[in-house]
DNA sequence: TTGTATGCGTTATCAG
DNA sequence: CTGATAACGCATACAA
């Protein structure tokens, strides 16, 4: 039942007014060295620290952060809020972090709930098919500024980082035409997101390119998840011709397909390649490894929660929209249509460095 | 510069105290239907939404609950988050995350900041050498309830939810024994964790049932991580008679060893059997598929977090350790040592459901 | 049943 | 430089 020690306590302790302990722990004025020392002192004595609730009522503002994302359990965000919490830790900001569960109205209850905290910032990777652009821009209007990872909904104009999805989707998808596919089939996430939406729209460029036609059920629409990847890839594989090559636009979907190809008996990748989009780090380990587009999560957190603190420091500049690189990653689950795999474009052996290890070193 | 819309504002819009709004509010008192009416309607018409801060500061308590974990990018702990967060948002608290980063120091700097908040209450999944109990044990005296996951600190006599892990990692050794092995090794987790440290008594409890001897140097301490039980698999791959058979005691460290045995070209599970522990969703996608000790994560956090809040809504009863079961799930990488693998022993081929939809279902 | 007034722990403004 | 004192937005005891 230790009562929490108050700044009234340390005033008394220390023999000075509250006043005076506010200034010394603002040093929001000049306090003469021995008043100072006593109540430096008295706080260390007592073990005091100041009531987060009370400073942010009083300031109107609090240390806290919000960040809304999806599902912490689709492994390609916990990289991204690590590199938010990072960044926030260094600068003394601390994340409230809500699973919107990809529920428009849970995200949105989520949203307008965080003002009530007061949040000096809010990051949001939007939910498909929300609508949430209009409560976003309720934190602009109270000026506490939004930036927006990954995805940006409906008619957002404010920040975002994001990558580059339809540049990666496109080098996926042109390596598979170089191999010699030419039946390429696509299983996308929600088009509603805007990051699917750019994965297909570089899927498509690179088949135009090669002036490659392909029929609009070679194009499955899932939802990010292995489960509705598998079922996607099922329905691919039972057509007739069925595809050689499938991209699909996560990794999670791409092992949905690893194991409908396996249930099929297809070899991989002699009977059908697969590549796959986030390049998370299993896909080292997958069997077999599987070739897929490197997005660099923990940047794309650390660069989100740079630019908004930057905001919350009050700088002004035109809403900006950073793009990080993407890249692809060839590993074994690529190779020719229906063919001996050609000496040395099969198993690769690589060391590869942690890629957490290098992400932190970029921070 | 919306202002933000206060108690006081729908006092005077509804024609009524604030005193009334607020016993609409809380139903804290029976109101006149007629003003209860009109305080709703502003409160729905002028978009109110009480302070956070405010109701925290005067109540003295929050609905925020802190949660720190050690590092959410290991893939075992953001379905513990999940569960946790599931439970908590049913109940309408919401969660603080804090990444201790396996930093005792950022732990206590957490634990000890997450109070000015006045949290509601504190889960912890402790870091390795943390002395943290003592800055538990100031919750407890302000009566803010604490609840240990996954691994307790020394001398924590509260609540804490934890798994059979003794028991899980002794039926893995058993299996590798079954199989006939005989020179067995362990990659165990930083042994000041409670759990790494049942873990390897559950595998010595097996050899000990089997009268089996190894040296001090075939149990290799590691860190919980991919890299460090690489570095572990190749120092006891580099012995001399080499182990045939090595359980890892977390997935991920698991996931070095094959990444270990492939660089010296040893094949799973004829030259080498490996055994996990946590039976990740990717165990399943590796080559070969990974036999593993499955826990309950969703299920801890969930379970945690329901206990945490009995604690929050004031129920008194002696400190509860909850134990939840470990299953070992028997996939493709492990054999009988040196041999051909037996017919049916080897491919495993389910469908297996996700993981996830099942934890979910059990809350 | 409703209104008024006090205080939660801070910060910030002003006299002194 | 330092000490009172008034908010911040809300809950609550008490008066009406």
């Amino acid at each position: 039942m230790t009562a929490t020690v108050t700044m009234r306590q340390i005033a008394e302790r220390a023999g000075v007014s509250i006043g005076t302990v506010s200034n010394v722990i603002n040093e929001t004025a000049i306090v003469r060295p021995k008043l100072r020392e006593r109540v430096i002192e008295a706080i260390r004595s007592m073990g005091y620290q100041p009531s987060a609730l009370a400073q942010g009522l009083r300031r109107n503002r609090t240390n806290m952060l919000g960040m809304v994302i999806p599902d912490i359990t689709n492994p390609f965000f916990p990289g991204v809020v690590r590199g938010v919490e990072d960044v926030a830790y260094k600068r003394s900001f601390r994340v409230i972090l809500c699973n919107a569960d990809n529920d428009p109205s849970k995200e949105a209850s989520y949203v307008r709930e965080l003002r009530s905290y007061h949040i000096a910032g809010l990051l949001i990777i939007p939910a498909a098919g929300a609508d949430i652009a209009g409560h976003l821009r309720a934190y602009a209007s109270a000026s506490v500024p939004v930036v927006c990872i990954d995805r940006v909904p409906d008619g957002w104009k404010g920040d975002a980082v994001l990558v580059a999805n339809a540049e990666g989707a496109y080098l996926a998808t042109r390596h598979l035409i170089q191999m010699g596919h030419t039946r390429l089939a696509v299983i996308t996430g929600p088009l509603k997101l805007t990051n699917a939406a750019e994965r297909l729209k570089g899927f498509t460029r690179a088949l135009n390119e090669a002036r490659i036609e392909i029929g609009p059920e070679f194009v499955q629409e899932a939802r990010f998840d292995t489960e509705s990847g598998y079922q996607a890839a099922l329905r691919l594989l039972r057509m007739l011709p069925r595809p050689t090559a499938i991209f699909a636009c996560n990794d999670l979907m791409a092992f949905g397909v690893l194991q409908a190809a396996r249930e099929l008996s297809l070899r991989c990748p002699e009977d059908l390649s697969i590549a796959g989009f986030d390049s998370l780090e299993f896909t080292k380990f997958t069997d077999p490894s599987l070739t897929s587009v490197y997005q660099p999560g923990y940047q794309l957190g650390a660069t989100a929660a740079r630019l908004l603190l930057q905001r919350v420091d009050g700088m002004r500049f035109a809403a900006k929209k950073v793009l990080l690189p993407t890249e692809l990653q060839k590993r074994n689950s690529v190779g020719p249509p229906n063919a001996i795999v050609p000496e040395g474009v099969g198993r690769i052996k690589v060391r590869e460095r942690s890629d957490l290890a290098r992400r932190k070193q970029q921070v």
